[in-house]
DNA sequence: CCCCTGACTGTCG
DNA sequence: CCGACAGCCAGGG
């Protein structure tokens, strides 16, 4: 059987399939892409990719990217996404609190 | 193949 | 809320 893609591969594929207000987790796109646990290898990818829509992605903990919340929260707002306190997202996958 | 680094995650205090 | 610990995985030298 096809051994699968490169994570990164996949994970940029993902990203690519993501629209504006959408926010996801490392460990989201991890499982999304098969590989549980890899989330942080997908956040040292998302640092070496580029073209990606980066700031729509975010800690499990809503946490934005380090040196770059500022920028991301900027993003964000444009894209109609709520933060908590300014440098938080909203839990992806605990919505509706 | 071994070792190191890192935009992570969950638990505990 | 924050810091410390341990576990996990991929990429590059």
């Amino acid at each position: 059987m096809p051994r699968q893609p490169s994570l990164s591969q996949t994970v940029a594929r993902l990203l690519q399939g993501t629209g504006p207000g959408d926010v996801l987790t490392y460990g989201q796109l991890a499982r999304m892409a098969g590989r549980p646990g890899a989330a942080r290898a997908v956040g040292r990818i998302m640092a070496e990719s580029h073209g990606l829509p980066w700031w729509r992605v975010v800690t499990a903990r809503g946490r934005l990217v380090p040196g770059a919340e500022e920028r991301q929260a900027e993003l964000l707002a444009a894209e109609g996404v709520a933060l908590e306190g300014g440098l938080r997202a909203a839990r992806p996958g605990r919505p509706g609190e």
